[in-house]
DNA sequence: ATCTAACGTATCAAATAATGATACATCGAT
DNA sequence: ATCGATGTATCATTATTTGATACGTTAGAT
């Protein structure tokens, strides 16, 4: 089962307890553990005692179920201060927020999908797309296609071939062709505009954040119903301040 | 070293690896580590080896310094889901930030903490208030004077003996019978209201979620810059909408 | 109210997998 | 270019995890 000599086998084993968790599996009895991890029962019961006893998962005394735990936000807490990206980012993102009065979300790259570390939502935003860490396929967003419009021609040609492309929803475009064209396209306009992508009704736009590389880790996007907005309405009021906004968190 | 047969502790060790970063302590080389965590160098060399390849901890190349990676944001995003009150919570928390104006917070009481679960910043705050996961010590907060104060007696009482509140700002209150005498006065008016008690100029105002048992777990607190406004002024212009926000949460 | 199947808890001998001392390699400061 | 500090690799020892099993407990059905 290990692979090289440094690999410790039961922290592995503890980790996959708490990746059994996730928004459909909010909570876990121990057999639900079991079968979600693939570990023998006296292990899920060692384990989930531990991680217990270390503050890690919470559990209900009567249903016995056990559940995420403060900590899991403390690290997120961490991981804020150590991202230096974060705190530059954060007053620019509010006070731009406060000016187009929409959602605006900061996303990194992060394999091949992108994750939200900040999401400033407004009244009509919906709860998933209100909470960070959430994770989307890259290929399908707005955010990974500008980055990946600042890689090299290898690299998105790469990742626009193999990099998953589920189809979200029933306008989900699913020709690679077509979305490698979009990365073209956001190499020469230096931003990425999709709609209905991810979610029915929902145009985003996204500029991307460039580093001393010339290369793109995250990227500044605005999500706004399709009911209000069309394609030139966002260019032509949300796109230039969101290009201020991105010029000023490059510094 | 182990207490009972169920306790894993190799599971244990690495979850201190993890709880090694802090906010001052962002990234951390091998001999930090050991440093931080008091563990043997070899025991760290393969926990960190491990965490690394289980997508835990990012790695420098160069420096070889570890750093918390995105899964620790998304085990943020988790604890979201798995909590029913954030989902709930997070849209009156969205209105009331846009009718006021000013920077909401949700708290949660975690041990003699409490911890702020959801943050909607306004221009002002700074970057600290911003992000979630900050743990704090309840009594030194609004929000934590003001679940205490739907406790029993007993409760309060040995809370406000016993939990820590160390001086923050010059002026933080540490006689612990005014403290006291703030959660009786919580507990008659339904709110709480301190300044600079965690931060200079700074006043907070708080109002339980109250639960089914009639216990509060957590409170949404407003912070407002003591320079633009006074207790009065909170209390006429804040304190009614606030109250009509935790109402509607508690459905 | 009683039964029963599913779930959670406790135990222990076996042997695997973590341990930690040490030696080697690499880095970076002077 | 040298030297001290930091990171990496190795291996015999044994403490620790393992996993099968037996025992309690719970909740749902009749």
């Amino acid at each position: 089962m290990k692979q090289n000599s440094l690999h410790v086998g039961t922290l592995a084993k503890g980790l996959r307890l708490l990746r059994a968790f996730d928004e459909s599996h909010v909570s876990l009895t121990l057999t639900e553990l079991v079968e979600r991890t693939g570990l023998e029962k006296s292990a899920v019961q060692r384990m989930a005692h531990t991680l217990h006893v270390e503050g890690m998962l919470d559990r209900d005394p009567d249903t016995r179920r056990y559940r995420p735990s403060h900590a899991w936000l403390e690290l997120a807490y961490v991981y804020y201060w150590s991202n230096p990206l974060i705190s530059r980012a954060l007053p620019k993102l509010i006070e731009f927020s406060r000016t187009v009065g929409e959602t605006v979300n900061l996303a990194q790259m992060s394999g091949d999908h992108i994750i939200y570390a900040l999401r400033l939502p407004n009244h009509r935003t919906h709860f998933a797309a209100s909470i960070v860490g959430r994770r989307v396929p890259a290929l399908a967003t707005a955010s990974g296609r500008v980055m990946l419009a600042t890689r090299s021609e290898a690299e998105y040609r790469e990742a626009c071939a193999s990099w998953p492309l589920p189809a979200a929803t029933p306008r989900t475009i699913t020709d690679r062709a077509v979305v490698e064209e979009d990365v073209v396209a956001a190499r020469r306009n230096g931003y990425a505009i999709t709609e209905a992508q991810v979610l029915l009704n929902e145009i985003s736009l996204a500029v991307p954040i460039i580093g001393t590389d010339g290369r793109a880790d995250a990227a500044v996007q605005v999500s706004l119903s399709s009911l209000a907005y069309d394609f030139d309405r966002v260019r032509r009021e949300i796109l230039p301040v969101l290009l201020d906004t991105t010029a000023s968190i490059q510094g």
